[in-house]
DNA sequence: GCAAGGTC
């Protein structure tokens, strides 16, 4: 090799690597910087030598994408064509005008140059980077020669290597990213366009916002996210408190208070709980069967990566993921952290963690902290442990310069560096050691167990103030010890449903099932926001908002998992074996928008489906038009809801039947009549049971198919509530339309159009269990206007406040076994206890048997739902079994009506 | 006026 010096072009994907690179490639020596043609895009240049070729370097960089995708100019409009079309409408990539200077300073220093290097990141986006930038150089000079850089991390032994080891650019990288963009483009097109044209002028949505431009979009990463959101919200509002019950026991001493724990933890049946509950109480005598001692350690967290940086900023912090991220790119770009964008959890082997330390020894806070790690004889020194993440292209985040705060810096600066620095330190910190005791009871028979924990040395804990380890003394006791308990109490309690998703939660749920990337989950949070789909409450926890539940309900309902993350995942191994080589892009392309397309005309044909999960929470605008015309038909009987207009039968756009109130939307009173109707008729035929009269007769023609064999294809029927046939096939078969429960859970169903009407058990009308449908109170007719925000299908009114943070509680009917059918009230709030039995207030009793009205589980059982066997804190139950002297013993007397000459389980006045 | 992905 040898020979005259060529120019060489070097492009990174971003200012910082180019200088890097630079620097590292040039050792300092000789480099020179001038400006681009872009503000931020620097050029450094140096002489250099690569496997004995003498090169001229220019070093420069792009900042991220070059290009983007977009249809051709006849397609941009939105009433251009059908969305339909643009799952094959051209397509091409172009230079947005922000980018169009950074591509002037490529084609310029192009044209001099022999050979081009990238150095773009070693992912597949960058990979795609990379061609955009070869297009735009390789157009301007026909003879460059292109090499790409392969390198995991800006230091100096893999710069060099990589330099000297010049590879080829990977094609299949880069056609996965191009596949993933242009199905992401005409999906989210296709669909946006489609469901904002559909619904924005059919229903008024000034309650969401008065932005008459409101854009409803769809996006393959946005709306598994909302269904994140929106699933977590109907479990909550389908949750059926169940009542249990636990035995607790605590004893006080001259060395202080031991509170134990019965083993069984919560027990769902009354009766058994009460029998061994006095089993106890007979025989109260204590005896210890078992005291262990154990050391306990809680190690640091891992290194920091984004998504733990945006958790822990949210816990710690309250801060959104977004402003997390918006500052943090700030301290990285003034040079006090690492890049924030990062997977790894994994300090690189060469990482001079020491030398991190040594900076921050001045630090008034945490300095001493430091010198003591520093200080081999105080032995916290620990080798930090590996999260098992590496993207190969960063480091965790962690400091990169001293600071004890800057002037500029507001207050989320100062947390956000705070949080990398102590975090740090605490990676590099021995855990934290807790001597641990469990002492062990029996009582007549019956397990009990208390625990307490002291702990020996804080370590990592010192440093990390934003996790704290509970420690609670508990007096000794050895084994045999006997003793009479001070209380002995038997408690109740009912499950809570799980909470609301919190930030931490929801991005904890995209990182699980792939949606977006680390750069771009909390973008995907802020748009849900933005598109008024959710909002977020003071403690960070996420609702849908009307809308965004009406779209996830609706397209469940044509049984998509459009909202599930499962698309998104498809892709993602589409996208994986396009990078392997095993399929084309052309093949994955192909078949994934040809499915697509399937899908989205079969959602349109189904729109209805989006109209109804609308019509349950919107009045329809009268800007309408009538892009969903119902067809007016004959009439069947007057409406019984708002008496003033007649009930007709209509064949929707889909096929199904019903018959509604002509009062539509003014009274939306509306009986949906099953599905494999074919053919329906009102007749004159005047029923001679159902009143108010008259109610027409209607004969059916039944798809044969779709009915059981014992039924007939031809039925003169009745919708007035005495038709067992009709009620049996709805019930059987399900009607053309949703049905009117929501609060469905993840095991809902939903594969054909039936699938929520066919569940077993629960009538089909109001959801309930303690009646079939024949018997329900609503009949055939249900008022959809019932079905509003916040009331899930229990909701029989909401005439009570919760006495403790005054939200308006629903009246809610329970499935215990014990409660079956009995009404109470609970409060909706998550940070609030309320809960009363609907006869405990009427007849003024105030309370109920759970004794008060704050008898609740404590924050730590909820997240177990129906967690049996949870001991989460029962603190404030009843009190049931202590005598006013403290001595069980004496104070014995009926659980149930306090009458001291027999026990619960023979007592004339309990229930079953 | 649509997506998601880079990054400033």
């Amino acid at each position: 090799m040898g020979g005259r010096t060529i120019n060489v072009l070097n492009v990174a994907e971003k200012p910082s690597v180019a200088k890097s690179v630079a620097t590292i490639l040039s050792r300092n020596q000789g480099l020179r910087i001038r400006e681009g043609r872009s503000r931020y895009n620097k050029i450094f240049e140096f002489s250099y030598s690569i496997r004995g070729q003498p090169c001229h370097m220019l070093v420069t960089s792009v900042t991220g994408h070059l290009m983007e995708l977009e249809f051709d100019e006849r397609y941009r409009k939105w009433h251009s064509c059908d969305p339909a079309e643009l799952y094959h409408a051209p397509v091409r990539k172009y230079v947005p005008e922000d980018k169009k200077d950074i591509r002037r300073t490529l084609e310029e220093e192009a044209r001099r140059c022999q050979w081009l290097v990238l150095w773009l990141d070693c992912d597949r986006e960058g990979e795609n980077i990379a061609f955009e930038v070869i297009e735009v150089c390789a157009a301007v000079n026909r003879h460059l020669i292109l090499k790409r850089a392969r390198f995991s991390a800006l230091i100096d032994r893999e710069i060099h290597e990589a330099v000297q080891n010049l590879v080829e650019p990977n094609q299949w990288f880069a056609d996965a990213v191009d596949a993933r963009q242009e199905i992401d483009l005409r999906i989210g097109a296709s669909f946006t366009r489609f469901q904002t044209m559909l619904l924005r002028d059919a229903f008024a949505m000034d309650s969401v916002t008065d932005d008459k431009n409101l854009v409803l979009s769809y996006g393959p990463c946005q709306f598994p996210t909302l269904g994140f959101i929106v699933e977590r919200y109907w479990e909550i509002q389908s949750h059926e408190p169940e009542e249990f019950w636990t035995i607790n026991c605590s004893h006080r001493s001259d060395e202080g208070l031991a509170t134990f724990n019965w083993m069984r933890g919560n027990m769902f049946d009354y009766t058994s709980a009460v029998i061994i509950y006095e089993m106890c109480v007979e025989e109260p005598t204590a005896t210890v069967t078992n005291v262990r001692h154990h050391e306990r350690l809680k190690y640091p967290p891992h290194p920091l990566n984004t998504i733990e940086l945006e958790k822990r900023a949210s816990r710690y912090f309250r801060m959104s993921s977004e402003q997390t991220m918006k500052v943090a790119e700030e301290l990285y770009q003034a040079g006090f952290i690492s890049y924030p964008r990062t997977e790894t959890d994994t300090f690189p082997s060469r990482t001079d963690l020491h030398t991190i330390v040594e900076e921050q020894q001045g630090h008034p806070d945490w300095g001493s902290y430091a010198q003591r790690l520093l200080d081999s004889g105080a032995g916290l020194w620990r080798n930090p442990s590996s999260g098992g993440h590496d993207d190969k292209a960063h480091p965790p985040i962690q400091p990169t310069k001293f600071s004890t705060g800057e002037s500029g810096w507001r207050e989320e600066h100062w947390k956000l560096y705070e949080l990398v620095v102590r975090h740090f330190l605490a990676c590099v910190s021995q855990p934290a050691v807790g001597a641990e005791t469990i002492i062990e009871l029996d009582i007549a028979g019956e397990l009990f167990s208390a625990s307490g924990r002291v702990i020996l040395a804080k370590n990592y804990l010192d440093v990390y103030r934003f996790e704290s380890w509970g420690g609670s003394m508990i007096p000794p006791y050895v084994v045999g010890q006997q003793f009479i308990p001070t209380a002995l109490t038997l408690d109740s309690g009912v499950t809570r449903p799980p909470p609301l998703l919190s930030e931490a939660d929801l991005l904890s749920c995209m990182d699980k099932e792939g949606i977006g990337t680390d750069a771009t989950m909390h973008d995907h949070i802020k748009k849900l926001l933005d598109r008024f789909y959710a909002t977020k409450d003071t403690n960070m926890r996420f609702t849908p908002t009307n809308l965004g539940e009406s779209l996830v309900m609706g397209y469940d309902d044509m049984g998509y998992k459009l909202w599930k993350p499962y698309l998104r995942a498809v892709m993602e191994r589409d996208m994986k074996a396009v990078s392997e080589g095993a399929k084309s892009k052309a093949e994955v392309l192909a078949s994934s928008l040809q499915q697509m397309k399937a899908c989205f005309l079969d959602a349109r044909l189904n729109k209805v489906k989006l109209f109804e999960a609308m019509e349950v929470f919107f009045e329809r605008s009268n800007r309408s038009g009538g892009d969903e015309q119902h067809v007016a038909g004959e009439v069947v009987r007057r409406c019984g809801l708002c008496q003033e207009e007649d009930m007709v039968l209509k064949r929707k756009p889909d096929g199904n039947f019903m018959v509604g109130c002509l009062g539509f939307p003014q009274c939306r009173n509306a009986i949906w009549l099953p599905g494999p109707v074919s053919e329906a008729a009102v007749t004159t035929n005047i029923c001679n049971i159902c009143t108010p009269g008259p109610v027409y007769k209607i004969q059916f023609k039944f798809r044969l198919l779709e009915i059981p064999p014992n039924y007939n294809a031809n039925h003169l029927g009745c919708i007035g509530g005495c038709d067992e046939t009709l009620i049996q096939l709805i019930e059987i078969c399900g009607t053309g339309s949703r049905m009117p429960a929501r609060g469905r859970g993840p095991t809902a169903p939903s594969s054909n159009g039936y699938q929520s009407n066919t569940r077993q058990g629960s009538c089909i009308y109001c959801q309930e269990t303690g009646h079939s449908s024949s018997g329900c109170p609503s009949q055939l007719s249900v008022s959809r206007n019932a079905r509003s925000r916040g009331m899930n299908h229990h909701n029989e009114g909401t005439s009570v406040s919760c006495s403790t943070c005054g939200t308006p509680c629903a009246l809610r009917t329970a499935n215990t076994a014990n409660n079956r059918g009995r009404k109470f009230y609970s409060c909706p709030s998550r940070d609030c206890n309320f809960f009363v039995w609907e006869d405990s207030v009427n007849n003024g009793t105030g309370g109920s048997s759970l004794g008060s009205n704050t008898g609740r589980t404590s924050n730590a059982s909820r997240n177990s739902g129906r967690g049996r066997g949870n001991r989460g804190g029962l603190h404030a139950a009843a009190t049931a079994f202590v005598s006013a002297t403290g001595d069980p013993v004496s104070g014995r007397r009926c659980f149930v009506c306090g009458d001291p000459s027999h026990f619960a389980n023979g007592c004339p006045n309990r229930g079953t």
